[in-house]
DNA sequence: CGACTCGTTGAGTGATATCAAACCCGGTGG
DNA sequence: CCACCGGGTTTGATATCACTCAACGAGTCG
């Protein structure tokens, strides 16, 4: 197996998008015991209210979702993770998991031991520092969120969710910002953006009519993305995509 | 100064409550350089889009909050925070500000060198462990905000707002469960779940009428907070206050 | 060829927003 | 001591965005 077909290579990847990593931490990373796995939508990769596992997941390919219930039944969708995004990191050190992972398309991982990742995170401080930029990132998404889902209208949100993948795949080099295919059904989008699948689907409509997207089944193109973001209250500024560069002034 | 007038006695006692932490932590803690600074509300800590301080703020006493602004010029809070709390461990290792902080009440805080910190957290496992905990724990909070104003109804809303705060700062040791004051104004409110002022008075009205919370001023109490949690769909398990205790099985 | 899931559309409803006015209360200054 | 002021709260009337319910179409799978 050479070097960039390990499957942890990816994480190395990430890893250094978020903080210089040395020689020594880039092994040590590959190192790690870890075993793979394959899920197939809509499979769990984590339920809520149980307690954590012996081991964290690592997305190497495909898209899987956060999600968290409500006592009426109702389903939010906290977030979208590919490949590149550690799906329990935000349970790294908590015992017991508050909400739901799972599977959004076929979705390859690999399963790293949990206390040797903490181990890692712990005793290498630039690998410490990475892994925490990546979990600030994480909360930061989850904060655009709340604005998201409290005080943007249903063209926005919906919107602005489309941006945020869009932006979040291509810098992980998993699309041109052109577009994409989006493996969400309108009930999940709208479980994301929390509204209703019946008013995704019109503002989906709306937002073809607007002509800032245009779909055919789910996939997704934007002709120009500035008027999509625009339309969305998107501003790439809370994904932090400048970390690796020096602090600013 | 007798060890317990320290003011970052609270941190050393906040991180304890995470995580098991040594004598050499304790006195590595107390030994931070920080600066004593008060805030009168409605003084900014941190403005969104700023690059990062020289320092981190630590919540002696009183209370702050995170926000974020719509393109509109809508606001959504997005947490509230109160003594214990480090109100910029979220862009600890961030270069820019991606929401404000502001204080609610006059703010007492430990304005912690910021590098210091970054190294105590990296170089010291145990209190990097703690760190770690307290960090994840807010990412959970705001998981369960975006579930909040994402898919429950105003009453629902609202009383889970009251029930966070009022189990946190039970945690923190600042009431005994049975109400509090609570110095936001409808409008802050409002912000805070995604509601409109005007709203969030018809609510409180409401939430009174069904005998959940009584109200004199900004004074709230609960006769019966599990009348109230059950109402507002409240589970404390995203609080992970059981931390320190083993890990579960 | 069912049976099922997902997407689409229409009609009616409802929760929350908006607009506007009155009220309350602590603070200030004459 | 009173008049006034300003921020916050309360209430009413109306508007609107998004939800609900319901039906139908298209694609897929066994």
């Amino acid at each position: 197996m050479s070097r960039d077909d390990h499957p942890l290579s990816k994480l190395v990847r990430k890893l250094e998008s978020r903080a210089p990593l040395s020689d020594g931490d880039r092994a040590a990373i590959l190192a790690l015991p870890f075993a793979e796995r394959t899920y197939e939508a809509p499979a769990y990769v984590l339920r809520e209210g149980e307690p954590a596992k012996k081991h964290c997941s690592f997305v190497i390919s495909g898209l899987a979702f956060r999600q968290k219930l409500a006592a009426t039944g109702a389903r939010q969708i906290v977030s979208i993770h590919m490949a590149g995004d550690v799906l329990d990191l935000q349970h790294l050190f908590l015992n017991r998991a508050d909400h739901s992972v799972q599977a959004l398309s076929r979705l390859e991982t690999a399963e790293i031991d949990r206390a040797a990742l903490q181990d890692l995170v712990l005793e290498r401080p630039t690998i410490g520092r990475a892994m925490w930029i990546d979990a600030l990132i994480d909360a930061s998404i989850f904060r655009e969120w709340v604005l998201n889902v409290g005080r943007r209208d249903a063209k926005a949100r919906v919107a602005h969710l489309l941006c945020e993948v869009s932006v979040r795949m291509e810098a992980a080099g998993l699309n041109d910002g052109q577009g994409y295919h989006l493996p969400l059904t309108q009930e999940q989008l709208g479980d994301a953006v929390g509204l209703t699948s019946v008013h995704v689907n019109r503002t989906l409509k709306a937002l073809s009519e607007l002509g800032l997207i245009r779909r055919d089944k789910r996939h997704v193109r934007f002709d120009d993305l500035d008027r999509l973001k625009v339309a969305a209250d998107f501003s790439a500024l809370y994904l932090h995509l400048d970390q690796s560069r020096a602090p600013a002034e």
